[in-house]
DNA sequence: AATAGCCTCAACCGCAACTGC
DNA sequence: AGCAGTTGCGGTTGAGGCTAT
């Protein structure tokens, strides 16, 4: 009936996670693929829950997982995608693919909340940073409906683009981590020392047998571990922070946008859409079809990234109590 | 130098959603 | 349809680092 126990086994290890077995979790998903993850705890010998190795790896073994400080451009996605979309981290963390849930709720609850309270509380409005969402009433079944959409077809478009990125990266790595030019910015616990989990995933692409033969797959299976194992629907979510997939195919990097010349990608009609209409609009009719452009908000997040430095350009939002915040 | 208070973030907990039978 | 097992998600916690005194 219940669930079954999960993490009160006894014997079930808690706490920080060491060197060791993050080496024994990685080393299995590198060869089994993320997923299963009942199965991991017995097959590598963990002691842990498989909760915790799957929370492992997706918050901090997962290669290409951005760490250390956010930029003002994805502070600006954050906050905006949070008014829009409400407390639903994983769907925000699709659209910053470098960036797990639990760093952006993380980054919300320590910084952007106090934040917004802080420039609320100079405007004299007694809110706090959640009530951003709840001042819009509406609509809130659509919003989710349509970062719904946004998943399914994010991750459709990447399992479909995947000879794509591949051309586009000739060297890509089969993990493709930039960890070492995102150093943790203070702690020097092992927990936040993501150069050990570098220099790890690089190993194994040297020591990995006939690697070029079998890239493919394994580069599939890690980069986008959705395809590998996909039984969820919701595993768009996982899909979508595929790193350079995303990137490549999308034309975005959160420090550095350049999405005018973003070739190949779809032309968007900005015209067409209005901030009220647009999404759903456009949603309902393309019915998933990948050669849809991209959704409103993704097209109003690339054009910030293209004219960075513009203020007020979010304030055709409905939601445009936050736009002038910086 | 000591320490108290604050801050950050990795990890845990419990519920919801999903899937297969 | 209903149950059991698995996975995903969001809220919360607490250990450890940082800072002010």
């Amino acid at each position: 009936m219940g669930r079954p126990p999960c993490c009160d086994k006894i014997g079930v290890k808690k706490g920080p996670w060491t060197p060791e077995e993050d080496i024994i979790l990685v080393s299995y998903i590198q060869e089994h693929g993320p997923g299963n993850w009942r199965a991991v705890p017995t097959n590598t010998g963990l002691l842990r829950c498989s909760k915790s190795c799957r929370l492992r790896w997706t918050n901090y073994l997962r290669p290409g997982i951005k760490r250390g400080n956010f930029t003002e451009h994805e502070e600006k996605m954050i906050i905006h995608l949070q008014a829009l979309l409400g407390n639903r981290w994983a769907a925000i963390a699709s659209y910053l693919p470098q960036r797990t849930d639990n760093d952006i709720k993380n980054y919300w609850n320590t910084h952007l909340k106090k934040k917004l309270k802080k420039l609320q509380g100079n405007d004299e409005q007694n809110q706090d940073g959640n009530s951003v969402s709840e001042s819009i009433p509406k609509g809130q079944w659509e919003r989710r409906l349509q970062t719904d959409i946004h998943m399914a077809k994010q991750a459709l478009c990447e399992a479909l683009s995947l000879d794509k990125w591949n051309t586009n990266l000739p060297d890509s790595k089969p993990f493709p981590v930039d960890l070492p030019q995102t150093k943790p910015i203070q702690t020097s616990t092992y927990a936040s020392s993501t150069e050990n989990i570098a220099r790890l995933l690089q190993n194994w692409t040297k020591k990995s047998p006939n690697s070029s033969s079998s890239e493919s797959t394994t580069q599939n299976s890690f980069n986008n571990p959705s395809l590998g194992t996909s039984s969820s629907p919701s595993e768009g979510t996982i899909c979508a922070t595929t790193p350079e997939g995303f990137d490549s195919f999308m034309g975005f990097n959160s420090s550095n946008s350049d999405v005018s010349q973003s070739e190949g990608e779809p032309k968007f009609d900005a015209a067409n859409f209005t901030p009220e209409t647009g999404i759903l609009q456009g949603e309902s009719k393309t019915n998933l079809d990948i050669q849809m452009p991209l959704t409103l908000l993704e097209k109003w997040l690339f054009d910030d990234a293209s004219a960075q430095g513009q203020e007020g350009y979010l304030m055709d939002m409905s939601l445009g109590e936050t736009a002038d915040l910086f």
